[in-house]
RNA sequence: GCCCGGAUGGCGGAAUCGGCAGACGCGAUGGUCUCAAACACCAUUGUCCGUAAGGACGUGCGGGUUCAAGUCCCGCUCCGGGCACCA
């Protein structure tokens, strides 16, 4: 049953976070499917169904055969399958909810710009809004007085060169618009194309004269008051624009492949550049065979044939989106329900505050049916209407579990009140979040959804009304990946940090996720990684005989003497603290190992005192964010019972001491390194030159030759450039 | 096709502003300890030539800029990701 699944689930996981070290104000968890949680998301939902942002309609959804359930545009990957089961995503017509999500494609666009986000998130969104300006305009059918095909497109400069009109196969004048003559074969091409499913229809390549049919009817193009043929075509869609379009086989590439196989005429409206040898130009340039707009470049153009279209009261200035509506329903029974019932008398009716939360009974037989299993539990379906109290039912679906993640945040800085999904004053206080870190696969589901949340709620009062976005800053972390793929709890190929927790200890596992790379790469575990996690182990247990002074003086010990403790232990915190405040913490650690390989060579080479104690205390505050446990315990044994590092201020590096002793200065002979001497950092550039001279292995590349140009870089390099 | 990333030893990676390529770790090799092993400790470990001292080469490929390029510029190759009948 997904309550035991889920609950369970949350144990193991919130066990293994504890474990892990990890630290959260578990005050003010949040779980989607308490009732108390239930109960404001769908609330939320009622305020979003007043303000016209949540509307029911009948539409062409996607629909996956392995989960049983419709999904929305986001979940659908690029190659037309689910993001989660990997299935072929078909199209079902069925009455869902939406939220109108595009009533923010403009403010979700250009709010874009304020955040400190990843480019390559942002132009995710912004491909994914897909923005397109241009002009909507009717073409008039011939000789069919009232009848016209309104067309959308980003180029009305290019208008006279419109040999052609093409519709959706879905169009709903297709049928109007088809001749007797054209009936067989329009019938026979709407009904093909039908049977595709998306993916077939994208990929029907190098059969471009079987993609399209000739309908029998012509349009007026109002440019130039010529006549051309209206076509059918599965490229062109219903969903986008006014689902029809004027073809200008010129500036077009598909447009010029099926002109080219229908033997449809071209006329170029764009001079292309010299020694264009391409087919269709997209390019700018002075427009030709355009009558009045000859000579005009592009923009200039566009802005002339808009004028045209609007003074001729036949088309306007618009502006499409790719982004659709979020549809939200689904046929499932674990899940927020959609508080709605439907009354045959009032219609669809929204359900009291005072009634919320809707909850779904646990006595159901959930499995997935292709219809939310709600349905056939008679106590949950049968219901009044709040409207007149006569029988009614509920809606039975439930809502995407991207509508409970979509305010999450907002509930985090007021979990407790039960007045209201959370007081704006605290929202203002907390939000927007500083810092949010979350995967790459969300770029365009969580973090567009939630953005819309914030916005929409700020809008009708229910967030702070500046509150314009939820998340200052993002970072987004690699993936670690596992036989080339994601590792994730859906797709189950999780290593389970118990059996590390059991044997190295949470420290260890900890550090390997530091030191394997930089936080943003994605890692593939592999045959080495358990022993990268035992190298990390084995670090642990060196600074642990180090700080409880199990090393010993040794006689074996070759290393040089480490004569200056205290400065390397300043040098190593100012390292550290530049390395986290840049998150590079792999090499935090490694600057970590490298102090305890230098202490490890002071001690045996018998430097043990004072120096030694503070720079291990020292090392062991570096650790303590990386460490927590292993560096409070040692913090304890070291300064006694209750002494806890974790409540000791981050150390300063004394900047006196940051600066070394001595600098090693390179000396090359025309950009070849010849010699390595060690100066005084203040050392000035003709002392570099007597010393470099003085060095018998310059001499010896310089092989008698004067220098032509001395570089010098004070106080690491000097460049003997000779010809 | 378009737009982003990326390519450095056997492996993960370091090199922060154009200035010693390979920090740190893994693996490997040799040694100390041990009856033996494990652990631990020490040392070596980019490639090639050389007994050695030392030298040459070397950051995906080809050019360029510069005293100096993993880093900047131009042109490619390959890998990863995103978008893609969006008119």
């Amino acid at each position: 049953h997904p309550r035991e699944f889920t609950d369970g689930k949350i144990l193991e996981l919130k066990a293994s976070l504890e474990r892990l070290g990890a630290v959260y104000d578990w005050r003010r968890e949040v779980r989607s499917h308490d009732p108390r949680y239930i109960r404001w998301t769908q609330w939320i939902f009622l305020r979003l169904y007043e303000a016209g942002l949540a509307y029911r309609k009948k539409a062409p959804v996607n629909w996956c055969p392995g989960c049983q359930t419709v999904l929305a545009n986001e979940q659908v990957l690029a190659d037309g399958t689910c993001e989660r089961s990997g299935d072929a995503v078909t199209k079902r017509d069925l009455e869902q909810w939406f939220f109108k999500i595009t009533d923010y494609a403009d403010q979700l666009l250009d709010d874009l710009e304020g955040l400190a986000w990843p480019e390559r998130v942002k132009t995710m969104q912004r491909n994914w809004i897909g923005r397109s300006e241009g002009a909507e305009f009717d073409l008039a059918v011939e000789g069919r007085a009232g009848i016209s095909l309104r067309v959308f497109t980003t180029r009305p400069d290019t208008t006279f060169g419109m040999t052609y009109a093409v519709m959706a196969p879905e169009h709903s004048l297709v049928d109007e618009l088809t001749t007797d003559d054209q009936r067989e074969a329009v019938e026979a091409f709407v009904a093909r194309v039908s049977m595709e499913s998306d993916v077939e229809r994208q990929s029907a390549e190098g059969e471009i004269e079987k993609r399209g049919v000739f309908t029998g009817s012509r349009v007026v193009n109002p440019f130039n008051g010529e006549s051309v043929p209206v076509y059918l075509a599965d490229y062109v869609l219903m969903g986008y624009g006014t689902g029809a379009i004027m073809a200008v086989p010129g500036e077009d590439q598909r447009d010029w492949d099926f002109a080219t196989a229908h033997e449809l005429p071209i006329v170029r409206t764009v001079q292309p550049p010299d020694g264009w040898q391409g087919e269709a130009y997209t390019g700018d340039g002075p427009a030709i065979n355009s009558q009045w707009l000859d000579g005009m470049a592009k923009a200039e153009a566009i802005a002339s044939a808009i004028e045209f279209l609007e003074l001729k009261g036949i088309g306007r200035r618009t502006v499409n989106y790719r982004l659709r509506d979020w549809l939200l329903s689904r046929q499932r029974f674990w899940g927020c329900p959609i508080p709605m019932v439907y009354c045959s008398e009032h219609g669809v009716v929204a359900v009291p505050d005072d009634q919320l939360p809707v909850l779904a009974p646990d006595d159901v037989e959930f499995r997935p049916t292709g219809e939310s299993p709600l349905r056939f539990h008679e106590r949950f379906l049968n219901t009044v209407c709040p409207e007149c109290g006569q029988p009614a039912t509920r809606e039975t679906d439930t809502m995407d579990t991207f509508v409970d993640s979509s305010w999450y945040f907002l509930r985090f800085t007021d979990p407790w009140n039960d007045g209201a999904p959370f007081d704006p004053k605290a929202a203002a206080h907390w939000l927007p979040v500083d810092q949010y870190i979350g995967g790459i696969e969300h770029a365009i589901l969580h973090l567009m959804y939630a953005r819309f949340f914030v916005k929409a709620l700020a809008d009708l009062g229910i967030a702070p009304k500046d509150l314009r976005e939820p998340f200052r800053r993002l970072f987004t972390q690699g993936m670690i990946r596992m036989d080339g793929t994601k590792m994730s709890k859906s797709k189950g190929n999780l290593v389970s940090p118990e059996q590390y927790f059991d044997t190295v200890g949470a420290d260890a596992l900890r550090l390997f996720h530091l030191f394997v790379g930089p936080p943003a790469d994605d890692f593939d575990w592999g045959e080495q990684t358990d022993e990268v996690i035992d190298g990390c182990a084995r670090f642990l247990a060196r600074v642990w005989r180090l700080a409880n002074g199990e090393v010993a003086p040794s006689a074996a010990s070759t290393a040089a003497e480490v004569s200056d403790v205290r400065r390397a232990t300043h040098q190593f915190i100012a390292r550290v603290s530049d390395d986290l405040d840049r998150w590079s913490y792999n090499t935090a650690v490694a600057a970590c190992m490298e102090f305890t390989n230098l202490l490890y060579k002071a001690v045996q080479g018998g430097n043990v005192g004072d120096d030694l104690e503070f720079a291990v205390d020292q090392l062991l505050l570096m650790m303590a964010p990386m460490a927590p446990h292993v560096s409070a315990e040692l913090w304890e044994r070291r300064h006694g019972e209750g002494e806890l590092v974790h409540s000791q201020p981050w150390p300063e590096a004394d900047p006196n001491l940051v600066t070394a002793v001595t600098e090693t200065m390179v000396v090359q002979v025309n950009g070849k390194v010849r010699d390595r001497i060690d100066v005084s950092p203040d050392v000035d550039e003709a002392e570099m030159q007597r010393l470099a001279l003085a060095s018998a292995k310059v001499v010896a590349a310089l092989g008698g030759r004067e220098p032509a140009r001395v570089v010098a870089r004070p106080p690491k390099l000097l460049n003997l450039v000779v010809a």
